[in-house]
DNA sequence: CCACTCTTCCCCACTACTCCCCAAAAATAA
DNA sequence: TTATTTTTGGGGAGTAGTGGGGAAGAGTGG
């Protein structure tokens, strides 16, 4: 499970180091691949290549002549694009990624469990505090269950 | 599986380049080759050999006797060519094709699974933003079963 | 049957980007 | 402080995407 949030450069070549503490709990067979799709917030979700694949698979039991079934197919994979990390546990953000998450220089690197999210640091605050309930409120209504 | 969405450039002799995250998926036994129909959507379906060969025995298990049966065959068949990727890995695209897909200049290519999906980019648009439901609600409504 | 045209296929070539490598700087651990 | 790991930076070879020339082959009309 990843935890954590991280403060990272982006370079000039649209490289983000994986942070390390990250790293230790991708396991082997993700094969160092990430597959990256635009999140339901105004960021990026990286999921590890193992994690994935569990999903895709599910996707592909569904039945592309339905055509709701193909719509949601092509909504879902339009924006999956898989990248492996380098030597230096780097990868590489495509164009239309970093435009939907309007990322730039720097990136907040976020754990959020079987999930990591790239956010720009701006749009990450702004989001946050835009948000209406405290902490306290969120924690009550999400947790009050069981 | 093949994933993600691409702009290519259509050239003078009607090829286009399969990009190379693609044929990464494509397994030896396709021998570099496509079987390319009409889509169910206004677009081009590409089938690399091997995956079409088990779609075709899927068809030959249907009933030519039954009418709609007969005349499904005969609308997906009568498109049905097969092309091979030559040096570049480029296929050309048939005429009566592109005139059913209206592709002119450039197309955007789409990962979608177990097929490859070519689509004239301002139909593709405007057959996304066509879909009464959100992201969301289709998502829902796919994913409800388990 | 032959000449002509048009298409298809194979080849070469240019440009830009991606990937791999080396390495410095910074941070952490010993 | 010294050693090791982590983060960041950049050079250069190879690959990917695009364009086009020209030979071989198919089809057409005389």
């Amino acid at each position: 499970m990843f935890r954590g949030k991280y403060i990272y450069a982006v370079d000039s070549k649209n490289r983000i180091s994986i942070p390390a503490k990250l790293r230790r709990h991708i396991s082997p067979e993700a094969n160092d691949t990430f597959v990256m799709v635009q999140g339901t917030a105004p960021c990026i979700d990286l999921y590890p290549l193992d994690q994935w694949q569990k999903f895709e698979e599910r996707l592909a039991k569904l039945n592309s002549f339905v055509t709701k079934e193909a719509t949601f197919i092509r909504m879902m994979m339009q924006h999956a694009t898989d990248e492996t990390m380098d030597a230096q546990s780097r990868i590489i953000i495509p164009h239309h990624l970093m435009d939907y998450a309007k990322i730039q220089n720097e990136v907040v690197i976020l754990g959020a469990l079987k999930k990591i999210e790239i956010w720009n640091p701006q749009v990450y605050d702004d989001y946050l505090n835009q948000v209406p309930e405290t902490f306290e409120e969120i924690a009550a209504i999400v947790m009050a269950q069981e």
